[in-house]
DNA sequence: CTGAAAGCGCTAACAG
DNA sequence: CTGTTAGCGCTTTCAG
């Protein structure tokens, strides 16, 4: 433990005198390398190679303004629910962003004050003004979050995960999942394995996100003519809601599957099932919707709605670099549609 | 769509000249606010107040040498399997930087090029020479994982979660969870029960992190003599490889519990439970570790080893802090100890 | 306690 | 095509 003090790193200086030209020099062989001789390009890159030179950051950030760095807030996990889907989203987003030359800056909402409610806008407001990001993700775009328009106000540059439900004249970028895509396929899928009663179980009718997915079931019943009278019901996004509305819905109205808005859902569904000794898949088909891990391990499997989590980020990032080179963007925004992850939980037989 | 540029934020100068003072008394009335007479201070805060100025972070960071940026590394994310403990963690540790005035920035490992092993250095490399980030978590420390070692090489700071298997005296700061502790919890939870013949479902050998969770489960039955032969098995981290095993280890040795590595293998557990009618709770005892999303939903409920990720992060930003400040650390580095989520898996009658 | 000057490393404008 | 100059916004000397 002598010299603690890691080597300082090389600067664009070094790089010139290594390669005997001029700073500037390098730092077009960096930025514009079609300007230099190749024969000088080679020289300096060779110079770069050896000192193991990569530009200062902060140095670059306060010349050109940017800071190559997209900010994304995380909000509070939940526990005991099955929506681990933020990782698999976070992952893929670090990836698309790497390939586009971003780094990610994860922040939370400023400090929670007992009895207070938390403060969304804090973090976004303090990274704003330091100038830390180039730009935001946003991903909790459910009606009512002040978000959105609040960064439209201020002119910060910001791409949703998620529709502009509350305005439709927003005019920001977004990109979606369409839910009612999801569940439609869902639907289908359980119309295909000779379900019939085909009940819905989804959330309260004020989330606009929960009535799209709803929408996906209706449309697949209502095209064979199917009633759904009697059929759906709509809870908070809870295990004990999925568990206590299944089992109250199988006693009056006696569907053989469930199409659900959610894996949490779904997994209250296979709670009620076991219960009652029932099979999920034989006896009762099930599906969720996120395809989270826990839909891939429960027994015996849980069919669930996958989200392109994968090809959101790609388009987030794309319609973010064209935001930021202030290029015009589609004014409708991406929707992407989701697959089926088939499993046990509609097997029959 | 006129006007899309954002306004310019305010600078020190512009305060100082809203405040009446020089640019280095702003300065001064934010880094060290003793300096100022209280009067001059007030009026100093207020213009910042009015005109919601923020330092430039990289203005500052060039001027400091800090960026007040941790960086953590993303693995990729591990479909089919429950450890989606990642995500709990990230939070806990953003939470914990924002308290310590950090900030979390996310990488991944370089581009995965096909047929090539991902090379997990490059993006500590990239992010080093261009002096992006003033420290790392590094969190995947298992035995010849070349991380910690090539950091310590080049006097990076970092700390890591998890202990340094590999090398006792490498000498830098760790944080890590007894997983002994966790297992003896674990398996004495199972005794007081009432379980005399627990099994153990593990890694392979090779896993000093397996074998550290494996001797608290040898020695909680040790302390009530009794005897282990042919009770534990070693597999694969996957969902199959539990379900295999613990079928296995149910004709062989007739256990009626299980103590398992993680919650992948529990859950593979479950699948043999539910395969042969036997119901996890009242017929065979079962014990995950990690308290995933997956333990916390899947029926019956999964009784687990929880982490206290929380803590951890605290822990971690500490030695960080300590770390930066070239305070002398610890030698010996911070071990916490895991509680138990008690769920059905272990429900007796 | 307050003000003036210097410079962190880089790139955008110019001059050669 | 290459070199010189200036300055992004901040903090750290050093004088007053």
């Amino acid at each position: 433990m002598v010299d603690d003090q890691p080597p300082l790193p090389p600067t664009l200086a070094d790089v010139a005198e290594l390669a005997g030209v001029s700073r500037q020099t390098v730092s077009n062989a960096i930025n514009s390398p079609a300007l230099l001789r190749p024969e000088t390009l080679a020289r300096v890159q060779h110079a770069i190679e050896a000192l193991g030179y990569a530009p200062n950051r902060a140095a670059r950030h306060l010349r050109t303004g940017s800071s190559r760095l997209i900010g994304l807030r995380m909000s509070p996990a939940q526990e005991f629910t099955a929506d681990a889907t933020m990782d698999r989203f976070v992952h893929a987003l670090v990836e698309a962003s790497r390939e586009a030359g971003y780094h990610v800056l994860l922040f939370s909402g400023g400090p929670v004050v007992a009895g207070e409610r938390p403060d969304l806008l804090a973090g976004y407001d303090a990274l704003l003004r330091s100038t830390a990001v180039d730009a935001f993700i946003v991903t909790d775009t459910y009606l009512g979050n002040p978000q959105a328009s609040w960064l439209a106000e201020r002119r910060a540059p910001f791409v949703a995960f998620g529709r502009p439900w509350d305005d439709e004249t927003s005019g920001h970028p977004w990109v979606d999942v369409d839910g009612a895509a999801g569940t439609r396929l869902a639907t289908e899928h359980l119309l295909e394995r000779g379900h019939q009663r085909i009940a819905w179980l989804g959330w309260r009718e004020d989330s606009r996100l929960g009535e799209d997915r709803r929408a996906g079931w209706e449309q697949a019943m209502a095209a064979r003519g199917l009633a759904t009278d009697g059929l759906a019901v709509r809870v908070e996004d809870t295990l004990d809601a999925g568990w206590t509305a299944s089992a109250a819905l199988l006693d009056t109205a006696a569907p053989t599957a469930f199409v659900c808005a959610s894996d949490t859902l779904a997994i209250g569904v296979l709670h009620t099932l076991v219960a009652r000794g029932l099979r999920a898949g034989p006896d009762v088909g099930v599906v969720g919707f996120d395809d989270s891990q826990v839909a891939q391990v429960v027994p015996p499997g849980l069919t669930s709605v996958r989200p392109p989590l994968e090809q959101v980020a790609v388009e987030l990032v794309r319609a973010l670099r064209r935001l930021l080179a202030h290029e015009p963007h589609q004014a409708e925004g991406v929707l992407l549609t989701p697959t089926l992850a088939v499993r046990g939980s509609t097997a029959r037989g």
